[in-house]
DNA sequence: TCAAAAGTGTTTCTCTTACACCCATGT
DNA sequence: ACATGGGTGTAAGAGAAACACTTTTGA
């Protein structure tokens, strides 16, 4: 027997950066969202009611990550990965929680080592994950321009994008569809918005994997070797 | 609280195929090595206790795979991966368990559905992991053939690969060095035997991927599409 | 008319794949 | 001598990467 914990990664891109959700708690430091399993709850729900409860996101579709157990007395902690439109959910601190707020990766506030480490797991899958699946698509809201869907994964591999090669291995596989209308609100020529033609079915099959590499792998622009 | 359970997946490769080691249990059908979690045991401590007790295997790597929790009352289930050179692992059974054998994967005795979910997890991850990690070097004795390596990467992969651009890619890694002597004691001409340079380290770091790559991705011989 | 972002094809190169014969040994 | 498995190089094709200018809008 043996206090089980849930943690939650809970990540989005806002201006070109990978950002985490952080809850505080009253009189400590930022954690990661979670919290106990009761006895007779299945974690993966435990998972989603502690991400409704604590930071008022529901719906999300989450993934295991790993399963730590740190010292060996107190909890196991089984960490999740959810990935979000950060616009499109701004939370809200649910009952015992001061605040929740998005932070970039690159400059998140004080935070236990163990949750450093928790975090450090979701951007590896999140970066793997890209690179067979249109992860990109979950985290825009439902129209987007191309340049924002190139920023996303620009973000998410830290790496940048040829621009011709991107629009090109994207619009060639098809994941996307143009809406026709465009931008004219900002400087500069509008941009026509896409959405995803996957709709409802974000989850992406292995053997799909042609088309994912297409939009995942769409060629760097001088990188580093 | 919640009852927290390991399982392993020990696989092998034999004779061109992929096998894994099931128990018999008194009175029961075959099942994964695995035990309960007690109190205060780590749970990858946990792991190796249970393949040691069950199995009589001891000092093996282990890899956690995913945690399950199926119905939400009983118990948790932490599923771990070990690989193995077969022929150097003869397996004991433990006090309370009947039988511990090596099954091919395409040859499994009655099981419980859960044990094969589990199974099935431990084969994607193992395939998985052969194109980015050289594991064929963990799951052969110390002194091996590039024909025996290359049959364990057809096992593993399920595909054939061409001799020719095998060989190549795997010398020109450097992941394997010549020991220069040869086997006499089978008819055909003796083949050279190699070792793992990796020694002692099979820790595959990411960023040695293209060796990686080489090992794993050596390409194919007229397979399907 | 200028600043700002969007959009558009072609060429090069590297990596992947395909392929057939000679060599060394045991019987 | 022959049967058996070991060992070797090259050429064609596919996919990845590099690259610069024109277009459309708001200010």
């Amino acid at each position: 027997m043996k206090n089980v914990r849930v943690e939650l990664v809970i990540a989005g891109v806002r201006a070109g950066r990978v950002e985490v959700l952080l809850v505080r708690l009253p009189g400590s430091v930022g954690a990661l969202p979670g919290s106990e399993v009761p006895a007779g709850r299945r974690v993966e729900d435990a998972a989603h009611d502690a991400l409704a409860e604590g930071a008022g996101i529901r719906g999300l579709s989450l993934e295991q990550l790993y399963t730590f157990d740190r010292d060996g007395e107190r909890a196991i902690t089984v960490a999740h990965l959810g990935l979000v439109a950060a616009e499109r959910h701004p939370p809200s601190p649910g009952p015992g929680v001061v605040e929740v707020r998005w932070f970039p990766l690159d400059d998140l506030p004080a935070l236990d080592p163990d949750a450093l480490e928790v975090i450090g797991y979701g951007r590896s899958r999140m970066r793997a994950k890209a690179a067979y699946a249109p992860i990109a698509l979950q985290l825009l809201p439902e129209l987007f321009t191309l340049a924002e869907l190139q920023a996303v994964y620009e973000a998410v591999l830290e790496r940048r994008l040829d621009t011709r090669n991107f629009r090109r291995d994207v619009l060639s596989a098809g994941v996307v569809e143009p809406v026709g209308r465009a931008r004219a609100d900002r400087p500069g020529r509008p941009a026509s918005l896409y959405r995803s033609r996957a709709a409802a079915d974000f989850q992406v099959l292995a053997r799909e994997r042609r088309i994912a590499r297409a939009i995942a792998g769409a060629s760097t622009h001088g990188g580093e070797t």
